[in-house]
DNA sequence: TCTGGGGTCCTAGGACCC
DNA sequence: TCTGGGGTCCTAGGACCC
């Protein structure tokens, strides 16, 4: 907790619903709700038009219906919201360099990390008011809501407070008395579990989290979370506004309209998502260790099963094998309403100058040369993929690219190594070969 | 025919090592 | 021949968030 109001909490109004409002004037004023279409499907955003007759985000589709019959069901479109959001982030990162965004329509921003100097709550409020009126002009009319205080929390708890379109600052000192008569849900990490648990231990407002000892909460919910609601409960927030969060997984599931019941439809299913995420760990330059299927039954039970491979990949074939065998431990035979495919435990690899989690784990270890590597290797381009793997000895080269072929240098002795890039028409990649038949399993 | 998809963080138990 | 802790890694499940 800062002793100035420097943390600032924005959240666009029902964003997703609001673009297409924005973009087709006919839905202007009218019930929109955006979200999964199908027989499955939960609602994501919805206009406030729509929240008039009792419809809300994560309620199912099919309850929205019932609701708000004629409301506009749309299945969203996200490049445009993608659009969107890239311009209102570009906005708040002129505020500050120090900018947090937690989703397309949220973010954090630390102003005291920028140019605001003014912390008054008369200057707080204008500059609030001047950068919701600069979000709406370079948008194309989005409105957002703002809140300011001295901490993630608060300024989070003030943004919820006048909803849509609207401003509040917190000022320093008067965090306890806003926050005491307030529902324990306004905590983050408070969901109708903990929710309910605080309930039977007689807690349902902040005040009466107050009243309660540190031992009792983290007995009662544990190390972590029971430490936590405490200090939250008396507005102790010193989380800082951090821009730059590095993704720790990268998954693709699909909730199926009917259950599957077939397992060689299943696996074809596993098959295409290891591609999907196989794809997407490329792009972003990462391969990760632990690859995960998450199986939901046709009564809901959610199973999951992992695997930890000795060195990352991001090779679809061996996500989709792994991927399979993990399928194969399981009795899927009621029906499965939900497939998935993760990768974790993530390992960048692209930029030329950054080294595996092996190699960091162990900074002292001697790496070979790059440079004489390519007449030393064969590669093996695998069927279908922009992707090459090359062997060497016992050691492993991974590449991809289009137009570039990044390569790591990984043996079983050194583990993970240096990374070079190279132009796919470089003399130095000419030595590499197409694989053999027996190469590429 | 209730209950998405993409994530994060935490816990608990077991293996294994010192 | 029996009794330790502590630390780390891994797995499975669950709560939560937007």
């Amino acid at each position: 907790m800062r002793s100035e109001a420097s943390v600032l909490h924005l959240d666009l109004d029902a964003f997703y619903a609001s673009v297409e409002q924005r973009d087709k004037p006919s839905l202007r004023g009218k019930p929109v709700i955006v979200g999964g279409t199908g027989g499955r499907g939960v609602v994501a955003t919805c206009s406030y038009e729509a929240r008039v007759f009792g419809v809300r985000s994560a309620m199912s589709t099919r309850e929205a219906r019932a609701r708000c019959p004629h409301a506009a069901f749309l299945g969203g479109r996200f490049p445009a919201y993608g659009e969107a959001s890239r311009i209102v982030m570009g906005l708040l990162r002129e505020v500050s360099p120090l900018v947090e965004p937690l989703s397309l329509d949220e973010a954090f921003v630390d102003l005291a990390a920028g140019g605001v100097t003014d912390f008054s709550l008369e200057g707080l409020t204008a500059f609030g008011h001047e950068l919701r009126a600069r979000v709406a002009e370079a948008t194309g009319g989005l409105t957002a809501s703002v809140g300011i205080g001295t901490s993630k929390f608060m300024a989070k708890v003030a943004s919820d407070l006048d909803k849509p379109d609207g401003l509040v600052v917190v000022e320093p000192g008067r965090e306890q008395q806003l926050l005491r008569p307030m529902s324990v849900k306004v905590i983050p990490g408070v969901g109708p579990a903990t929710a309910e648990r605080l309930r039977r231990m007689g807690v349902s407002t902040v005040a009466d989290l107050q009243s309660r000892g540190e031992e009792e909460l983290v007995l009662e919910l544990g190390q972590a979370h029971g430490h936590g609601l405490w200090r939250l409960s008396r507005a102790l927030d010193d989380r800082p506004v951090v821009a730059e969060r590095e993704a720790k997984s990268v998954s693709v599931e699909g909730t199926y309209e009917e259950d599957l019941t077939d397992r060689r439809v299943m696996e074809a299913v596993l098959t295409r998502q290891a591609s999907s995420v196989a794809t997407r760990l490329l792009k972003h330059g990462l391969s990760g260790r632990t690859i995960s299927i998450k199986v939901r039954l046709h009564d809901f039970t959610t199973l999951s099963r992992s695997t930890t491979l000795p060195s990352p990949t991001d090779s679809a074939s061996t996500i989709a094998r792994l991927a399979r065998t993990m399928l194969g431990d399981l009795d899927p035979s009621g029906g499965v309403r939900l497939l998935g495919v993760g990768v974790s435990g993530l390992a960048d690899w692209v930029q030329d100058d950054l080294f595996g989690s092996v190699a960091e784990a162990e900074p002292e270890e001697e790496l070979p040369e790059l440079p004489e590597l390519p007449s030393r290797m064969r590669a093996q381009w695998w069927p279908g993929q922009d992707v090459v793997h090359a062997r060497m000895g016992r050691g492993w080269v991974w590449g991809a690219g289009s137009g570039v072929v990044t390569v790591r240098f990984e043996t079983a002795e050194t583990g993970p190594g240096p990374v070079r890039s190279y132009k796919a028409d470089d003399p130095e990649l000419a030595p590499w070969t197409r694989p053999t038949d027996d190469e590429v399993s």
